[in-house]
RNA sequence: GGGCCUGUAGCUUAGUCAGGUAGAGCGACGGGCUUUUAACCCGUCGGCCGCGGGUUCGAAUCCCGUCAGGCCCGCCA
């Protein structure tokens, strides 16, 4: 059973009615690894509505979480928002510079991320965690964590190992310059906490509005009751032990709320794509990676791993492998009867139909109409020697990997695969490399026979009409002539003109070239 | 120091919760497609399931120990 199903199936004992929550903190750019943050819950929530539960998929915005430092992309300016809520401070312009026309920091990184989340089929409740405080919700919450100050501090303290200051109090409110930090509490009086700030200000917090926030520990536990959360997957850093998810959980009990099961992620890993973009620390976004990969693959790449597996995103090989995974995985569904596989087996396949049924854009759409029909490598491999589409779709008509016209859904893979191919994220072995001329490691490979050929070839080129079809027969009547097998004739070609002892169809490459670019590589040989 | 996760074929891994003959993909190799492939189809090779012990009729799976790698415990998912 895939993991999203039956994390829905252990939900299902709670109740009929679940909540499946993420919560990130806008404090810069997001990333691929928020990408698993928020389809680990939404994958829950969709695998709960497919059992016939009711179920929500709320994305809260840690928006009242202050700005900690100044980040390298913020300008200097910047130092006299720390400790201010993300809310409530300026978005950077292009120099870092805050600009107030730009809206509100939170909202300037969170709207671009909606796009990408909308564009994988990911349609949140958005949650914006200031407005929660501004509305009240989090008032009766406040007041019990205050009430019970000390039971808290126990709690966190067991349980963290870690020490809290004497003045510790679990309310932080915002200070006269709209920072929290430095801000020392001096009374509460429900609703209001009384407090003097780090420039000696003293004033008055309402806990009904967003005049001040709950410490994240705490924070963290109140929202789970206060939006019924039932499921809520955390990174491993809030994950383990003694972290925020263990004192959490009792600390929501305290605050009279049945606090979410633990359940914690890996992380996904950047590997590098060659050494040029690691040591560069190229690092991907969500909007960058779906420029170059369709949304089930990206998808696909979230579902098809267990959430405590780490996942080595990289743009290269891994890429491939994963997207044809997925392509073989649609063809393959009908290969075996049920009765005929074994116990393993049927697991791996309602394993794979679920990461399958779970990568669509849309809950309840068949995987099988995202089905390209043609594997990504070969479309790679295409897409680089074709350079007009419409050669392309010729060459898979005639392949037999389409049938007439090119589906919508090819025609968009193709217009990421040129994406992939021209930008930096594209494996460089991959790659296709016309020489230019005879190569060391050609030559060494190349027979005196061989060249025999390629002499004879060149004849034949220097007149023949420069149509694929009319190529490939040169090629084969060059061989024969000379009495060379064919496969040795094509090795010879392939090692002159990309260096490598395999490739795509040969004539398919000199078409797209021009007859003297062929001639003159050809010349180096002899 | 405390803890989490991982260790299965050259690579990526399924199977571990509910113990019952070790599955898959990629790669490699071979063959076919009377036109080559990084297309397509078929096949072959390849695993003391990290190591040692225990429980059991039976262990990749449960228990104990051990080694190795990754990571988290300063509000970066």
């Amino acid at each position: 059973m895939h993991w999203a199903d039956h994390t829905a199936q252990t939900l299902k004992e709670r109740g009929e009615s679940q909540v499946c929550a993420s919560g990130i903190t806008p404090s810069g750019e997001f990333h691929i690894g928020h990408i698993r943050e928020i389809l680990s819950a939404e994958m829950i929530h969709r695998a709960c509505l497919d059992i016939g539960l009711k179920s929500k998929y709320i994305f809260i915005v840690d928006s009242m979480d202050p700005l900690r430092r100044v980040y390298d992309f913020l300008s200097p300016s910047y130092q006299k928002y720390i400790g201010v809520p993300l809310a409530f401070i300026p978005a950077p312009d292009s120099n870092g510079e805050p600009d107030k026309k730009r809206g509100s920091y939170a909202e300037y990184f969170l709207n671009p991320f909606l796009t990408s989340l909308e564009r994988i089929g990911v349609i949140p409740e958005i949650v914006m965690n200031h407005e929660v405080y501004a509305q009240g919700k989090f008032a009766s919450k406040i007041d019990i964590a205050i009430n019970k100050k000390e039971e808290i501090r126990e709690i966190i303290e067991n349980i963290s190992g870690r020490e809290l200051p004497v003045d510790w109090f679990p309310y932080s409110p915002i200070g006269s310059d709209g920072s929290m930090d430095g801000v020392k509490v001096t009374k509460y009086e429900k609703p209001y906490v009384y407090w003097i700030d780090k420039n000696g200000v003293e004033g008055i917090s309402d806990i009904n509005k967003a005049e001040g926030k709950l410490p994240w520990r705490i924070d963290w536990a109140a929202r789970w009751g206060i939006h019924n959360i039932t499921s809520e997957p955390a990174g491993k850093d809030h994950g383990s032990a003694g972290g925020s998810y263990d004192t959490g959980i009792p600390i929501c009990r305290l605050l009279g709320s049945e606090p979410p099961k633990k359940m914690v992620y890996e992380w996904i890993q950047i590997k590098g794509m060659g050494p040029m973009s690691s040591s560069k620390g190229v690092t991907i976004g969500p909007v960058e990676a779906l420029e170059l990969v369709p949304p089930q693959i990206l998808r696909y790449i979230i579902a098809r791993s267990k959430v405590n597996r780490h996942i080595d995103f990289d743009t290269g090989d891994t890429l491939f492998e994963m997207a044809d995974e997925y392509e073989r995985l649609l063809s393959e569904s009908i290969n075996v009867r049920d009765e005929e596989m074994t116990r393993r087996q049927r697991i791996a396949k309602e394993t794979n139909n679920g990461a399958l049924r779970l990568s669509q854009i849309k809950r309840g759409d068949n995987p099988k109409d995202s089905w390209a029909g043609v594997s990504f490598r070969h479309l790679a491999l295409l897409a680089q020697i074709k350079n007009d589409d419409d050669d392309v779709w010729k060459s898979l008509q005639k392949s037999g990997h389409i049938e007439d016209k090119p589906a919508k859904i090819l025609q968009v893979r193709l217009e990421r695969m040129r994406n992939w191919i021209n930008g930096p994220h594209f494996p460089e072995d991959s790659k296709i490399k016309i020489q230019k001329e005879l190569s060391t490691l050609a030559s060494e490979n190349i027979t005196s026979h061989q060249i025999k050929f390629i002499y004879n070839l060149k004849n034949k080129f220097i007149i023949c009409e420069w149509d694929e079809n009319v190529i490939n027969n040169q090629i084969r009547d060059s061989a024969k002539e000379v009495d060379l097998k064919i496969k040795d004739a094509y090795l010879a070609l392939y090692w002159l003109l990309i260096n490598k002892n395999k490739g795509p169809k040969i004539a398919a490459i000199i078409s797209e070239l021009q007859r003297n670019d062929i001639i003159k590589i050809f010349e180096t040989v002899f």
